[in-house]
DNA sequence: AAATCAACGCTTTTT
DNA sequence: GCGTTGATTT
């Protein structure tokens, strides 16, 4: 056993300003830490010292994270660290509190006690039901706009009733949406992400006994990765904490990516002008990065404007350089990264040490045609995660169902899955219907069957037949316990037989995971607050919010390959950010605004600052894109890291390449420093690739792609390399 | 109700 | 160019 008051367990493993920062007098704080600083031991030390050193008891902290698997690692340390279970410690995503939150005071928060989660497809889904019931052209009322309206005004903390709209008739058929929707969000019992957080805001805005408990218990509030909180997680962290409360306030500004779906750098420096005592911490010695890396990261940044001020620093070597590959195009790209990884395995490397990082999820493909051909093993991340598959839908609306009629998204989900004879007409007259008497389909649905509306003979007794299978199935499975439910449920669904008809590749794997899902309903357990629900309710709640990367991954020794976004917060010894291409990264999208532009810095930064021994940035002169060749430039990032950082790797001859790349390597004599994808610069025109080329000697043509002026053909003599 | 076809659109992602 | 989606066909 050891000493409770013996911190050096604590502090030693701590650098001088990492102490600092755990230790500092109780009171506001705001902790700028660079990549690769320690953030996260900062963190954990901190509630560990405030347990030790202060007394503070773990039922007065409350730590919060953006993602579970954030949550997950914080407690998983801090446990360890104190080398018991932290029962009492609220750790928990913003969503997860919340939720938690919302179970405990459903009734203050004016939610039925059994309130389900809408994912966003769910969310979408609705919507476009909506807008469809409203005979709206969906053309000028894209599900999708409507969806991000909702969602942005709900992440700024606004109701319907608080928003004006301007005498524009566009924002007021939006706010009309808006309200509609939330109707039948109360009308389902259902609540959608955006909802769980502002619905824990305004129940303790609105419930001077209920905060007055929550700040008591809650002194310490610790919030990581500080500039990716919105509006609504501001506010709801700045009332909790009060002016009696003590903010622990982790970010760095340079990492903020976040900025397209809420996330508000500002809040930085907005905690110091609301909180006007807080201490600023910096965290600048990085550990994770060679000399080299760091500076080139530094580089980059430093482009950008309004920044908080931070450089990090090693006391590492500087290691290899920056490594540039010109590409002829995105096939040679991918050539190059598994010649790369070859000679790392046969160094004796692991591949799982190798990230490919890319701006968007299509260019992993032409790497996973590389990676295959050439026998690599590979993982790509992102893409549709467990619970969000289709079939795990279907199957959790039969659930819902069975656990709340009322539940109109699941209900028009599964009703003619599999195909029982219930088309879109019957559909039509349930709905108008329900709209009419402003009951949810499953009431009106019966109404409709007991002879009101007009349904067909036929339809009826397919409608009668559906409901009667769910009550059944909500009979039979009243007794069981959780996964022999699930398993019941699927079973009597008809989902199983229903895809096992699929095409056969597909099917196959659909059942599986069908199966699996029986086995996750076996291995759960509920947690904390789940445990107040029924274990299916439960069940449900934590599938949407933990939709859960596939658990149970053979660890097979994978390059792992993603994008810069899902790369935050991992590192890897050897790194390749590919694509460096403008228009590709940054992304034609963000080139206009300098804002925009300044997040893709920021991005670029977070890639480059993922390596820690090797960074290898390539991009390809021509890329196949859409489906049509283009010819593009280099990414300016690629220009602001300083020259003597970056060593340039030539391409190999034996490339396979245009003919009319030979037929300009023959020229090169005459044009020496000309070749297809080489720069150079007109004296009007400004600076352009090659993209073409056509003649010899002093007749020779080129088309240049300039810059700012686009592509032109013009004769040689009037360029000059560069 | 399945199958086939044309249209579309195409950053980034967590909860 | 590819994968998804909505509409139309059989």
């Amino acid at each position: 056993m050891t000493d409770p008051h013996d911190l050096s367990a604590i502090l030693n493993p701590l650098n001088e300003a990492q102490r600092e920062a755990v230790t500092a007098p109780l009171g506001p704080m705001l902790v700028l830490a660079g990549a690769g600083s320690g953030k996260t031991r900062v963190l954990t030390h901190r509630i560990v010292w405030l347990i030790q050193a202060q007394d503070a008891s773990p039922h007065g902290i409350l730590a919060v994270t953006f993602t579970n698997k954030a949550a997950g690692e914080m407690r998983g340390r801090v446990e360890q660290l104190l080398g018991i279970p932290g029962g009492g410690l609220w750790i928990g995503t913003f969503h997860g509190i919340a939720h938690r939150l919302l179970r405990l005071h459903w009734r203050e928060a004016g939610l039925p006690q059994g309130f389900q989660i809408l994912d966003s497809e769910d969310q979408q889904r609705l919507i476009k039901k909506l807008i469809k019931a409203q005979n709206l052209d969906e053309n000028r009322w894209v599900p999708r706009e409507v969806q991000w309206f909702i969602n942005s005004n709900k992440d700024e903390g606004h109701r319907p009733a608080s928003l004006k709209d301007n005498n524009d008739p566009t924002r007021h058929q939006l706010i009309k949406l808006y309200a509609e929707y939330e109707t039948a969000c109360a009308r389902a019992g259902v609540v959608d992400f955006a909802e769980l957080l502002l619905r824990a805001f305004e129940v303790w805005r609105d419930n001077a006994s209920l905060l007055a408990h929550y700040r008591r218990r809650f002194r310490h509030v610790l919030i990581d990765e500080f500039q990716d909180t919105n509006a609504i997680q501001y506010a709801w962290m700045k009332l909790l904490v009060g002016s009696e409360g003590y903010p622990f306030a982790v970010g760095d500004d340079d990492q903020s990516i976040y900025r397209w779906r809420g996330a508000r750098v500002e809040n930085l420096q907005q905690f110091r002008r609301d909180f006007p005592t807080s201490k600023l911490y910096r965290l600048e010695q990085n550990y994770r990065s060679t000399g080299a890396i760091l500076a080139a990261a530094n580089g980059l940044i430093s482009n950008n404007t309004g920044r908080l001020g931070k450089n990090l620093w090693t006391s590492g070597e500087r290691g290899d350089p920056i490594r540039l590959y010109a590409a002829f195009n995105e096939r040679d790209e991918a050539e190059f990264v598994s010649h790369r990884i070859r000679d790392w395995v046969a160094h004796g490397g692991q591949r799982r040490e190798i990230a490919i990082l890319y701006r968007s999820n299509a260019q992993s493909r032409v790497f996973e045609e590389a990676f295959m051909s050439g026998r690599i093993p590979y993982k790509v991340y992102g893409g549709l995660r467990f619970f969000e598959r289709a079939e795990i839908k279907d199957a959790l609306a039969y659930l819902r169902l069975v656990s709340n009629r009322n539940d109109d998204q699941s209900f028009e989900r599964v009703v003619n899955l599999p195909t029982r004879g219930i088309g879109a007409k019957s559909l039509d007259t349930v709905r108008e219907y329900a709209k009419g008497a402003g009951s949810s389909l499953w009431d009106a649905a019966a109404a409709c069957i007991s002879g009101q509306g007009s349904l067909g003979p036929k339809a009826a007794s397919a409608l009668s037949g559906f409901m009667q299978l769910i009550e059944r199935l909500a009979h039979e499975v009243s007794q069981l316990v959780l996964h022999e439910k699930v398993d019941h449920v699927l079973q009597g669904s008809g989902l199983i037989e229903h895809y096992k008809k699929d095409k056969q590749d597909r099917g196959e794997a659909r059942v599986e995971n069908l199966d699996e899902l029986v086995s996750a309903a076996r291995g759960f357990t509920p947690e904390g607050v789940e445990s107040e629900l029924p274990p299916l309710e439960a069940f449900l709640a934590h599938a949407v919010l933990e939709s859960g990367e596939g658990q149970a991954d053979a660890w097979e020794d994978c390059v792992q390959m993603m994008t810069l976004h899902t790369a935050k917060g991992l590192e890897f010894p050897m790194v390749f950010l590919c694509g460096m291409e403008d228009g590709l990264f940054p992304h034609q999208r963000s080139l206009n605004d300098i804002d925009g532009l300044e997040e893709e810095r920021r991005l670029c930064y977070v890639g480059m600052t993922r390596a820690m021994k090797q960074l290898f940035l390539t991009y390809a002169e021509q890329r196949r894109l859409h489906g049509v060749d283009s010819y593009g430039m280099q990414s300016r990032f690629i220009k602001e890291v300083p020259d003597d950082l970056i060593e340039e790797i030539r391409p190999r001859i034996q490339v396979t390449r245009p003919v009319a790349v030979s037929r300009l390597r023959s020229e090169e004599s005459a044009a020496p420093g000309m070749r297809l994808g080489g720069r150079v610069r007109h004296r009007k025109f400004g600076e352009g690739v090659i993209l073409n080329f056509e003649g010899n000697g002093s007749t020779a043509r080129v088309e240049v792609n300039f810059e700012h002026q686009g592509s032109k053909w013009m004769m040689v003599e009037y360029l000059e390399p560069m």
